[in-house]
RNA sequence: GGGGGCGUAGUCUAGCUUGGCUAGGAUGGAGGCCUUGGGAGCCUCAGACCCGGGUUCAAAUCCCGGCGCCCCCA
């Protein structure tokens, strides 16, 4: 039990806390054992995987007019303070830069936790005129937060690695609403890419973001019941705009003020694929976002090496004309060394060439997602792979769904809700008062995660606590 | 926010209660022989008591502080 082989788990139903740490690390994602509490270091496999993760991201940001940018991650205290609400929610968590070298400085300086503050000071001198609107932008950088409660690789770090923000600025209220619509839907469409299942809950108003007017969360559940928050997406209105001046004149010549949302997402995302999809032999990596795509392994056998190792490259040239590939020509480790070795990193084809296939010119194909080996010819090999890819997606895609589905409930009313809680996401019928969600929380222990809005208009029994018309669908669970 | 537990090679761990031989094993690493269709075996080598202070003839072991990690409850 202890004593575990280099490839070997933690098995994640027992313990998926640890099952996690593990896998991050034999699957060369993390390197744990950084100096400072809640840093963490990048492997080139981890890094390769969020650099497909953020290209995914980056696709669907500028088919929709999002354009990168990049921001200093210091702001001045007076810039950041500029909307107390702002400050306020961030005090605890701000790293702040009180001296340099021997001299104390004036005023300090904060690491960014988010570039709200950063950009609006600067964008108030870019936008004009209405014809500067809308504006959309994002970058890809670290943010810090001092996590106060325990942290956890990619969960809940002090530096946030690969942190999207993206900020866009518009005429109306009503744009900005449409906006933080298409911010929804851009998340969608990206966790639908990596195959992870979620909900999209608004968030009650008493727990949105610092100085929102309100924003809508995508969660999922991870397999030790806990909620995970996958993306954020947030409409400010003009209430930062007023405070830090960022105005327009319109049309009619009056000066008004601009609208503004964010959205963000950060290697949680990664985290979410990772826990959901992975087994206990490792990774199981979407396709889609796998650094490599198929790998080759030869096997060898006595008198027979330089055949199998010609037709082993053949195969190479022909499968890397369509995927990324890599042929393992290591000779010390065994066939079934490197077997446990690319499950682990979840490479989700595994080609195998050995004496057999070479008399009859075929290739056997082992498929990481259900573990199952099929022989075909060298000629059919790239349709067959294609066909596999999107058979893949599929198999994942569903089994996801049906973990999700096993991980949330549906409630009516307490009793049953306090039976059902068991490390699962609830929902249940809710009129909207904080007054009876409070009491929900105080009889589950469980928190508010968000809710659907009027998505139970006219079809609910009423609210779990009060019995009033309940047009809301509220969830709770055990949070990250 | 409150409570509990833990820290020994790259990794996992024995030893700690009751201080005492060269800190033991596995896995991983380097070199070699032999092998290769699901983690082979054998030989050789290198590798550790979280940091600081205290108690003691003697500290991995006991005490204090720091740092770090894990779990539970709010």
């Amino acid at each position: 039990m202890s004593e575990k082989k280099a490839f070997e788990l933690t098995k994640k139903e027992e313990d998926f806390s640890r099952w996690f740490d593990e896998v991050l690390f034999k699957a060369s994602i993390l390197d744990e054992r950084y100096p400072v509490k809640g840093l963490y270091v990048w492997l080139p496999y981890g890094y390769a995987i969020m650099e497909n993760i953020m290209s995914v991201m980056e696709r669907l940001l500028r088919e929709t007019g999002h354009k990168r940018v990049y921001f200093p991650s210091i702001v001045p205290e007076s810039t950041l303070s500029r909307e107390f609400r702002f400050i306020k929610g961030f005090e605890n968590t701000i790293y702040w830069i009180t001296q340099v070298g021997l001299r104390k400085l004036d005023e300090r300086l904060a690491l960014r936790p988010t570039s709200e503050a950063i950009m609006y000071e600067v964008l108030s001198r870019w936008i004009k005129s209405y014809s500067d609107l809308p504006l959309r932008i994002y970058q890809i950088v670290p943010a810090y937060r001092y996590e106060t409660k325990a942290t956890r690789p990619m969960l809940r770090v002090r530096e946030i690695t690969f942190f999207k923000e993206a900020h866009t600025f518009h005429v109306t209220f009503e744009e900005a609403v449409e906006q933080v619509k298409l911010g929804v839907d851009i998340y969608k469409k990206f966790y639908d890419e990596l195959l992870v299942p979620y909900i999209v809950v608004k968030t009650p108003p008493w727990d949105t973001f610092p100085g929102a007017r309100y924003n809508y969360d995508l969660v999922t559940i991870l397999p030790d019941g806990k909620a995970l928050e996958l993306g954020s997406v947030i409409n400010f209105g003009d209430l930062f705009a007023k405070a830090y001046d960022l105005q327009y004149t319109d049309r009619d010549g009056k000066k008004k003020y601009v609208h503004t949302t964010s959205f963000g997402v950060s290697e949680r995302s990664l985290a979410s694929v990772i826990a959901i999809h992975g087994d206990n032999r490792g990774l199981v990596l979407p396709p889609k976002i796998s650094p490599i795509k198929v790998v080759i392994v030869p096997i060898p056998f006595k008198g027979f090496e330089k055949e199998i190792n010609n037709y082993a490259s053949k195969v190479y040239s022909l499968v890397s004309s369509s995927y990324t590939c890599e042929l393992d020509l290591i000779e010390d480790e065994k066939p079934g060394y490197k077997f446990y070795k690319w499950e682990m990193k979840g490479v989700p084809v595994r080609l195998e060439v050995g004496k057999s296939e070479v008399e009859e010119g075929s290739v056997t194909v082992f498929r990481r997602d259900i573990m199952e080996r099929t022989r075909v010819s060298e000629e059919e090999l790239l349709p067959y792979l294609e066909d596999l890819f999107e058979d893949m997606e599929e198999k994942m895609r569903e089994k996801a769904r049906r973990y999700f589905e096993s991980m949330i409930v549906y409630v009516e009313d307490v009793e049953s809700l306090k039976s059902s809680m068991q490390n699962k996401l609830v929902s249940f019928p809710w009129c909207g008062e904080k007054g009876c969600a409070l009491k929900v929380e105080e009889l589950t222990g469980y928190s508010m995660i968000g809710y659907e809005e009027d998505s139970l208009s006219g079809k609910s029994k009423g609210c779990i606590v009060c019995g009033k018309e309940a047009p809301h669908l509220a969830w709770m669970g055990r949070s990250y």
